[in-house]
DNA sequence: ACCATGTGATGACGACTGTCCTCACTTTAC
DNA sequence: GTAAAGTGAGGACAGTCGTCATCACATGGT
């Protein structure tokens, strides 16, 4: 039925979460120590090259892979973007892109993964340092580091519009994702109503359904260029949720 | 920079509004009257064939690939259907398809224009049949008619889910759509709340967030293959409406 | 110094694309 | 009946795609 190939292939790894982990291979800290540097080498996958390990030059060409979809995906649309032109933007070649991933979907369910968790990590930060106030006080913040984020125009096109109708697996990544907004917005709406009155589905919906309010109204400020300030964002999603709080009992 | 040429064309009409336009080409009625059927013809476009007129057979080649669109973004995507797959699903020529849209995106276009279309006279039809009621009332049909269209996949996935990230030109048919939702929910707020305290600004993020509300829970009742009854989207998606007009003085 | 391994450039392959052209045939208008 | 217009089938074109193979060079461990 569809039109790509899907053979089998050296298995990349292709599941990563985050970019931001921290090399774990040798880990030791320090730089200098270079002189016994035949460890155990040749078993442990390739040998050194260019002063780096084959795990550290793999995870830069995955980086850089990253990088080139995060401008190609948004300013050409990731239709529009082929394995050549990613190579060329990443200044690398193509045996490296399949090293890393399988096809370019791949790639971009891993950049949409990443700048995702980015974000999330970011809001849950806000979130629990203002730990001491009212929930009230502390959705607030949260939900302004949300709009904050979205004036990257990359990260609005990438993670709103281009992941959209791609295919099954990126759409399940995506109802994914909505879903753990929704439980944010749940513990939330626990905390500030003890007595919560929806059954499981209701609650689903319901925090659903505001979650795609906040996204909605930032999709047509990212399409409207950013007419409107963000504050007024801001305070009219954040008067929604206060409606639809307020509205539980009826 | 996008591969896609877009040379100078025969001009095709491209931006057609609904298909359910009744011919109004010698539209006089009757059928019986063929004995002096060669009015001023050859002058007006083509000649008759296989009984219809050049502008009948256009129409019926426009809707055969408008079907065939129809399916075939919806079951394959749009991004994996070729105009060679329209043709052969529509029973017709490329040279047909390049006479009527300049492009598989254009078709898109129109498809969504007419779905769209379709849709949303169905929901005014059942929003005016209740014109006695209060608008409270008359609002709740109103959205179950909204979330029975959503319950034929096709249109789910074609108006909600391929027409995004395709081209700058769809996403801005998508936006105008989005307001004109937006907008008939100002309507029914205004009637309901005749002190609008909301400004311009706000008034046009709220109602957008709003639509984004029923959108997103559509669209996730959707992609979980239409777990939860259709009244709970409904009702859910009422009490969000009711709350957020409890909320406008807040 | 030697040789295995890593790297970059380049090109080739088969498949598919949009688009156009040609040819045989059917139907119409006169 | 004859010429013109409409139709369907099919092929040809120049591109682009993903993917792999080849070859010269750089760097590493020993």
């Amino acid at each position: 039925m569809s039109p790509r190939r899907r053979a089998a292939r050296p298995r990349t790894d292709d599941t990563a979460t985050a970019s931001g982990g921290g090399a774990d291979e040798d880990g030791a800290g320090g730089e200098g120590l270079k002189p016994t540097a035949s460890r155990r080498r040749k078993a442990s996958g390739g040998r050194r090259y260019a002063g780096r390990s084959a795990a550290e030059r793999q995870a830069e060409q995955r980086q850089r892979f990253l990088a080139a979809g995060r401008v190609l995906f948004a300013d050409s649309g990731f239709r529009a973007t082929s394995v050549r032109a990613l190579c060329r933007e990443a200044g690398l070649i193509d045996r490296y892109f399949y090293r890393n991933f399988a096809d370019t979907q791949a790639l971009l369910a891993a950049l949409y993964t990443a700048e995702m968790d980015t974000v999330e990590a970011r809001i849950l930060a806000v979130f629990n340092a203002a730990e001491a106030g009212a929930p009230q006080e502390r959705i607030e913040p949260a939900m302004d580091t949300f709009f904050a984020a979205f004036e990257d125009r990359r990260f609005a096109r990438i993670c709103w519009l281009e992941v959209l109708g791609v295919g099954p697996d990126i759409d399940a990544l995506y109802l994914e994702r909505q879903n753990r907004f929704a439980r944010l917005l749940e513990t939330v709406g626990r905390q500030l109503r003890p007595e919560w009155p929806l059954d499981a589905q209701e609650t689903q919906i319901t925090t659903l359904a505001l979650v795609g309010a906040i996204s909605q109204s930032a999709l047509h400020w990212y399409l409207t260029d950013y007419a409107a300030p963000r504050r007024v964002l801001v305070s009219t999603n954040l008067r929604l949720i206060r409606g639809a709080l307020a509205a539980l009992e009826g």
